[in-house]
DNA sequence: AGCACGCCGACT
DNA sequence: GTCGGCGTGCTC
């Protein structure tokens, strides 16, 4: 028996099946998608199993033998397998990548290397024998002092070297105590009468006789120590077992059980044609306004998918920002629903992972990478907010949620529902082509009028001698809602801001040393940070260039306009959420619990406040500056704006109350602005579609983005030109090619960034092309330490 | 990627 | 003379 393992090494060289035989003594466990260690080169690495066959192309007498099973049941089914090969033919990415982010973090392997006594210790010279102690291996980390003396004795043969592959979490175990079932023998056992713990605890015992506890409830409820049990445990008078458990992360506890709302007849309408295909492969373009109630019809589609024995995935753009999401799953499910977000531990994931598994939960709402779930039965794939970028990968594998749900739905025979009020273009576009079907909702569920958007001319402000943040009309604004005690959301788009330092004497912005970006200011730390390598250093008291001390914090950021916002109206109570506020545990919850029960006026924030706010009390948003993300050089600059101003304008007059909402900009006549208005989205999506095609990008093209690295700029511009030269050669002449230019950032971390974009209509032999271009880089450039990336329809190119 | 093998400079 | 620098070649 031969088995095809993918060996846990990202390498080109590396990335395709090796052959092991499967020793007599696993033969009859063995199965493909469990994870398994094995010999490779001299060291030990964790694999996959993909395949398992009877002969072997390579020499057998060369075959090693599988070193250990390390799973009883596979964490991967044959659809992920197939999957995973889709995704690297897909996205060209490494086979080992597409499966390790299919598996929960905690099964991946932790490498640890060790040095393993191979002979008695006095054998071994005096100055090691504290490092092996009792045990018969010392970790290489801790021997660092000794590492010449280890060689020694390995080359001797007393030390071998090795590595120790670990998961990184595993089951949590849970301690039960159960008592013995003899009232007799818990009557005659002798404890000392000053022993009160323990007669208290056989009192108990006699109250309990036979019955099983977990430990710490046990303790609980005798009100007694562990110490304790252990004492009359070893009297007999009870044993120990462990049990498998969950981890519970659920903060929401006890969640009253809710039933389906009525439908409105739109809502009815794109029920029905989703009902109507349950069991086909179709993708659904679910486009609705802001409140229209898409999350009413994900439950109520989903609820008919559980009634014909199958399973969804529901999947959130970042669940952890959307607590009142995960709320109405649990009300309407239940039990029935596990939840994977972000601010779950890797166990907590873990045990989440293994209730689907099992088949103990039928519903899964969870970000990205959710889409994994091992269902075997899948219903339904629902992506909300399916324009949001975070469904697309940044990193190997650089997948789209999406395109992955697609595929799913094709071996599983199911629908997929997109569903946005501002869908991508992409999607929007095949809408209209007819591969996807389209189903619109243009009304509000609960009938409000759409809020007033009032677009703020902020040059005009300046002319009127205004030089603050809020324009006259917002203040204004702000002020009436306090004075009615209704709510305010604040919103900074942040993107391309930051809290820098700047002096004041000679213009110096506090740049990372290693890479081209300015540090940002962390106020809770007092540090400098750069978010791209990690830097960090003190906040300075003089310009290191001018040596001045104007040197200061300049907080374009959250918190500059919430010393503002305290100037303008002294008396509210403001509430700030923004990343240096969210950093622990839970605390976006805190926060939007807070805000919801009234603890505050004002809520003021960046990007993360602008999804999944739902307040019945919100009647005012203000977008502090639109411009932003408006002029950033990306294709998707006016999509993105457009996005964002139509979701932060949703976030007001949700309920009876009529919402309004102030949008300050400098350039209030793009269209993205005021098509956002209005939510006029076709005319929106017509004139971006006329941008797009004009400038050849997407839907129109297809976009791939060649990144390339290296420390030395000359080496990597040099690179850049000669690989951009090849595509040129390569490629069909319909296909445009830009570049090569310094990346947006063009040096992170010590190396220079090139880039190249390949855009194309159709390119049948791309696939082949980008496999010699790799081929060229392994065999040349990867020598000198350059890197080479590539991302497929990428979501930005800057 | 990691690790061993292998061939040339600065130290006990 | 040896320790150790990193070039290159392989991994079922």
């Amino acid at each position: 028996m031969i088995a095809e393992v993918i060996v846990d090494v990202a390498a080109h060289p590396i990335d395709r099946p090796f052959d092991y035989a499967v020793p007599e003594k696993f033969q009859a466990l063995t199965e493909p998608g469990m994870r398994v260690k094995v010999p490779f080169g001299n060291r030990k690495v964790l694999g996959f199993i993909t395949t398992i066959k009877d002969t072997s192309e390579f020499d057998p007498k060369r075959l090693k033998p599988i070193h250990e099973l390390m799973d009883v049941v596979p964490v991967l089914n044959g659809e992920m397998l197939e999957l995973a090969q889709w995704m690297k033919r897909q996205t060209v990415c490494f086979e080992i990548d597409a499966l390790q982010v299919m598996v929960p973090a905690a099964l991946r392997a932790k490498y640890e290397k060790r040095f393993v006594l191979n002979a008695a210790i006095d054998e071994l010279p005096k100055e090691l024998h504290p490092y092996f102690g009792t045990r018969d291996f010392v970790r290489a980390q801790e021997a660092e002092a000794v590492y010449g003396l280890m060689k020694k004795e390995m080359d001797k043969g007393t030390v071998l070297a090795d590595t120790n592959i670990q998961q990184k979490t595993g089951v949590k175990k849970i301690r039960m105590v159960h008592i013995t079932d003899s009232a007799e023998d818990i009557e005659n056992i002798s404890i000392r009468a000053n022993a009160k713990q323990q007669l208290k605890l056989q009192e108990f015992f006699l109250k309990h006789v036979g019955q099983s506890f977990e430990s710490s409830q046990l303790q609980k409820q005798a009100g007694v120590s562990l110490p304790t049990v252990n004492a009359l445990a070893e009297k007999g008078l009870a044993n120990f077992s462990s049990m498998e458990s969950y981890r519970d992360p659920s903060l929401l506890t006890a969640i009253e059980q809710k039933i389906a709302l009525d439908l409105t007849d739109e809502q009815q309408t794109a029920f029905d044609a989703i009902q109507s295909s349950l069991n086909t492969e179709k993708t659904f373009l679910l486009h609705g306004i802001t409140g229209s109630g898409k999350t009413e019809i994900y439950l109520q589609t989903i609820a008919q998918v559980l009634e014909e024995g199958k399973e969804a995935i529901m999947l959130v753009p970042e669940i952890s920002l959307t607590p009142q999401m995960t709320i109405r799953f649990k009300e309407r499910f239940g039990d029935l629903v596990a939840v994977l977000h972000s601010g779950l531990s890797a166990g907590e994931k873990y045990d989440e992972w293994r209730k689907i598994q099992r088949a103990e939960v039928k519903v899964v709402v969870g970000a990205r990478s959710a889409i994994f779930a091992p269902f075997q039965n899948l219903g339904l794939i629902i992506l909300d907010e399916e324009h949001e970028s975070s469904y697309k990968q940044d990193d190997s594998p650089r997948y789209h949620a999406r395109d992955v749900a697609i595929w799913r739905s094709q071996q599983h025979q199911c629908p997929v529902i997109l569903g946005s009020a501002t869908p991508s273009l992409e999607s929007y576009a095949r809408a209209q082509k007819g591969v996807y079907e389209l189903l619109a909702l243009k009304n509000r569920a609960k009938n409000q009028p759409l809020p007033e958007v009032h677009i703020v001319d902020m040059r005009e402000e300046l002319r009127t001698g205004n030089r603050s943040m809020f324009s006259v009309e917002l203040a204004e604004a702000i002020r009436e809602r306090l004075a009615r005690k209704e709510q305010v959301v604040l919103f900074l788009n942040k993107r391309g801001y930051s809290s820098f330092v700047l002096c004041r004497d000679c213009g110096t912005v506090l740049q990372c040393p290693n890479c081209d970006i300015s540090l940002t200011y962390h106020r809770a730390s007092e540090r400098m940070k750069c978010h791209y390598c990690g830097y960090d250093e003190p906040v300075p008291t003089t310009c290191p260039e001018c040596e001045s001390d104007h040197i200061r914090f300049f907080g374009t950021g959250t918190q500059k306009v919430e010393e503002e916002l305290a100037k303008l109206v002294p008396d509210a109570r403001v509430l700030r959420m923004d990343v240096d506020t969210t950093r622990n545990k839970g605390a976006h919850e805190k926060i939007l619990s807070a805000f919801g029960e009234g603890k505050a006026d004002i809520l003021l924030g960046t990007q993360m406040i602008a999804k999944g706010l739902d307040f019945p009390n919100i009647t005012l948003v203000g977008v502090l500056s639109a411009d932003t993300t408006l002029h950033l050089p990306d294709f998707r600059a006016a999509e993105k704006t457009y996005q964002l101003l139509t979701q932060v304008s949703g976030r007001a007059g949700r309920d009876v109350l009529p919402g309004e909402v102030y949008v300050q900009t400098y350039t209030p006549e793009h269209y993205a602005i005021t098509l956002a208005k209005d939510q006029l989205y076709e005319p929106f999506y017509e004139q971006e579609m006329a941008m797009r095609r004009a400038s050849g990008y997407p839907p129109y093209y297809y976009v791939v983005n060649i990144q390339f690295t290296h420390e030395d700029l000359m080496t990597v511009s040099g690179y850049a030109q000669q690989m951009t030269e090849y595509l040129r050669h390569r490629l069909s002449p319909k296909t445009i090619i830009i570049g090569p230019s310094a990346s947006l950032i063009a040096r992170v971390n010590n190396r220079y960034r090139y880039q190249c974009l390949i855009k194309y209509k159709n390119e049948p032999k791309l696939a082949e092309v980008l496999q010699q271009l790799i081929k060229i880089y392994r065999s040349d450039w990867i020598k000198t330490g350059a890197t080479l990336s590539i991302d497929m329809n990428p979501t930005t190119v800057m």
